[in-house]
DNA sequence: AAATATTTGTACGGTAGCGTACAAAACAAC
DNA sequence: GTTGTTTTGTACGCTACCGTACAAATATTT
């Protein structure tokens, strides 16, 4: 089992060099750590629906599930693992159960940006659905958490022969596309309080609990702004009373007025995600797709 | 038809409410400008190879088009039209022949931000195909063309009908979604000549011939920076001889120095493209897709 | 040609965020 | 505990861009 030392764990300007090394990915066998056993998926007979965390797997009903389950294995997801590289070959998607991914472009330089935030909420390998086999940005484990892979062959076959599934993965990656759309957004014209106070929010509603585990430094990084600027930035969400920021945490104590100080590019993405695949935020149970057969598209 | 007068094709802070007006569509009947024979797609029956000018349609083979051209409508797209209006109803997706489309988040106040930008290489109503029937964006036209347009419910139909047409329109779905990362990186971390020699290139592959029609104004609302911003990186550009500016007119000189100006922000998307669809820029002729029939995705 | 409308160039003070640097505080390892 | 590492707070001068304003240049209309 990997031990990461602090300094891998939290410096992520090593921590890019770190995870260069060419994993795709550590088998659960290998390096699985067992947070605590409710967290595994319970593999059951195909009759069974077995309940998973993940968004999307859970939204599915018994046909798909059938469809997908023989295929999907558990996997352990440590933090920096790089779940695609840049310009290589996709050979997994993956369904986090837990944890955070983000999905940064530019790498090249030290202008790396955060382009997408996603976690129980969505899934890697949104190319794989839109017909390409890699990217030219990197994803990668931002929380570390478990999650389901299939072989990239083994969901292109099943998103050709179930359009239900295919329809709720293509309508995630639209409401994806939309929090594309409103980071551009952000980064254009929202202040550096307002885009941490969004980013903030989007991984409140992504994380169970209100305590959030992250560095000045490493916030910098995904909002492409200087350290010191965080550092203020968050004095200020810290001093309206919103957040209680500790070395390396952040606890949100008013959800509500930080998304209003979050300004209007946090919204839409996530009403998106409300509207066409069912509560981003809490514990809210969606109704699962194909019970009845689903041939409409959700509008 | 409607004549604009100069105020209101050119001054986009009027033109905002302009277009305020419910238009949907205005059909071709009430207002097409022919102009030019060639430019006006030619009904032939459906054994003959219809090739158009827009490069999604032009990549079809003989039976995905045997499924579209009965429901395709040529239509006048005119500067200034608002092809969807956000949260409202999709009724028709567009495939544009000429003339360029922007895609605008955040109307409410005044920090608009463009965050798409095609034309004859991509088409209006990605919703559509992604299973849901709004955007919380503006799609309207920037440069006035023609194209054809299919209501939603055939386009819907015909993608449930060919996996070789919706593998078609989901691959450049992709390059979509790369392009408005790469935008959101832009926004975040180059300063405003390099993404303004960005949104020049991006509008240079689109269009035919070297000279651009627009104004610093124009361009400032699309970049989300002030206008004299705009007027001095023009000279900066201007200054290197990438560009030729005028009033209301940029020519591009330097077609190469002018995308190593726009920093790494330019290119994996044009490349994706390319890829995935074929050629962006110029006129070269991709094959068609479903002459042999098409199951591999493109790797 | 004259009048009007539009577009562009330029200027000014103000500010948010930059790059850099360094010390203080919080934590981990020994 | 003591030591070393990591994280956070703060400072400094600097630059890009902001909001605003206005004059010059170039179209369009009459």
């Amino acid at each position: 089992m990997l031990i990461l030392r602090q300094s891998e764990v939290c410096d992520f300007r090593r921590f890019f060099a770190f995870t260069q090394f060419p994993i795709a990915f550590r088998c659960q066998s290998d390096m699985r750590r067992v947070h605590s056993p409710a967290q595994l998926p319970i593999r059951t007979s195909l009759t069974t629906l077995t309940t998973y965390q993940n968004r999307l797997l859970a939204r599915l009903g018994a046909n798909d599930l059938a469809l997908l389950q023989p295929h999907l294995e558990p996997v352990d997801l440590p933090v920096g693992l790089v779940v695609i590289e840049p310009d290589q070959p996709i050979t997994h998607a993956v369904f986090p159960e837990t944890g955070l991914c983000s999905v940064i472009a530019n790498l090249q330089e030290r202008n790396s940006v955060e382009v997408g935030l996603f976690g129980r909420d969505g899934f890697v390998g949104t190319a794989l659905v839109l017909g390409s086999t890699r990217v030219p940005h990197q994803t990668f484990m931002q929380v570390s958490g478990t999650g389901l892979r299939i072989e990239a062959e083994a969901l292109t076959r099943a998103i050709e022969a179930s359009p239900s599934l295919r329809r709720l993965l293509l309508r995630y990656i639209q409401t994806f596309l939309i929090q594309t759309a409103q980071t551009a957004l952000a980064n254009a014209s929202a202040p550096a309080e307002e885009r941490l106070a969004r980013w903030l929010a989007m991984y409140h509603d992504r994380q169970d609990g209100d305590e959030l585990s992250v560095t000045h430094e490493f916030l910098s990084l995904m909002l492409g702004v200087r350290r010191p600027t965080i550092t203020v930035a968050l004095q200020m969400l810290e001093g309206a009373g919103l957040v209680r920021a500790q070395r390396g945490r952040v606890r949100v104590l008013n959800r509500a007025g930080l998304i209003a100080a979050a300004g209007p590019a946090y919204g839409p993405a996530e009403a998106e995600y409300d509207r066409l695949i069912g509560p981003l935020h809490g514990h809210g149970e969606a109704e699962r797709t194909d019970h009845a057969i689903d041939y409409s598209s959700a509008s």
